[in-house]
DNA sequence: TTCCTAGTTGCAAACATTCTCAATAAAGGA
DNA sequence: TCCTTTATTGAGAATGTTTGCAACTAGGAA
């Protein structure tokens, strides 16, 4: 279900105070099943009728992802989105075309960063990170 | 040496018009051994005396990016470089407290991507990303 | 060579995100 | 309970990048 009440406990755990503004975030982004920008977090906060600052959200957000609690994933085309994240590592497929993002199952990826981290001597942290290019179905019907 | 002709070659027979300000931004990044931000390019252009707009500067490495000349990576904190590219899939690694930016080699990637392509049905391109995280000195000096 | 047209450019506005700093408030201690 | 400390917030400015559009020009055709 909702990961909400540990991710909140595992904040206030590492420090970190829990303020309504965060209460919130963490809760709309561990409801919403899909990923989200911080502008879409943004309007689901005022259809609550209160108001946070943009600011808050993006630092709320980025402090999941340092955390461990939600991932952050480039879209192209200068946006960001975000999601509750399991642990671990994660890889985003995003389609230049169509936009789809598809998500790398951690099997898949594990063995790959544990290579990366012996030969280069490099913490791969917090894993995640996106691929950029076309689907499948967007790859079979381009013209160019 | 420097592969600006190759590169304007490239782009003429695809199609793409030479103008004074590409030649000048393939031959700058051509030549300019390291990864360059927009912004460095700009300074370069202005100490040669002329002017090209930002807004071009963006747009023509991307337009090297999107044809596989050049490669562009995400150092976080909202910065993005570029650099021309050899062929083939890049990674960077970005370490985050100190902003070093070690590159991959080619031959440990391709089997991993080669794998992505395959299970998911998803082609890779241009092939190039960044992971973020600690590289072994700021791992190891890390006092958290 | 001159003309034409579609691809490019410059400009300014828009956008997404980060930063600075003063005001506020969470959480522990008295 | 109230106080104190210090993390967090909001507001707005700053930054880095993208976009829309009118003016310009590279490159092919005549």
């Amino acid at each position: 279900m909702s990961h909400c009440h540990t991710h909140l406990k595992k904040l206030r755990d590492q420090g970190y105070r829990i303020t309504p503004q965060r209460e919130m975030i963490v809760q709309i982004i561990a409801h919403c099943g899909k990923h989200m920008s911080a502008e879409e977090v943004m309007e689901i906060v005022r259809e609550k009728s209160s108001s946070i600052n943009i600011a808050t959200v993006y630092r709320t957000l980025d402090l999941l992802v340092e955390n461990g609690l939600a991932s952050k994933f480039d879209l192209g085309n200068g946006k960001t989105a975000y999601a509750t994240g399991k642990h671990g590592p994660h890889i985003h497929l995003v389609c230049k075309h169509c936009g789809s993002v598809t998500e790398v199952s951690e099997k898949d990826i594990s063995a790959f960063l544990e290579r990366i981290e012996d030969l280069y001597d490099f913490d791969c942290h917090p894993y995640h990170f996106s691929i950029h290019g076309l689907c499948g179905e967007c790859s079979s019907s381009e013209i160019n």
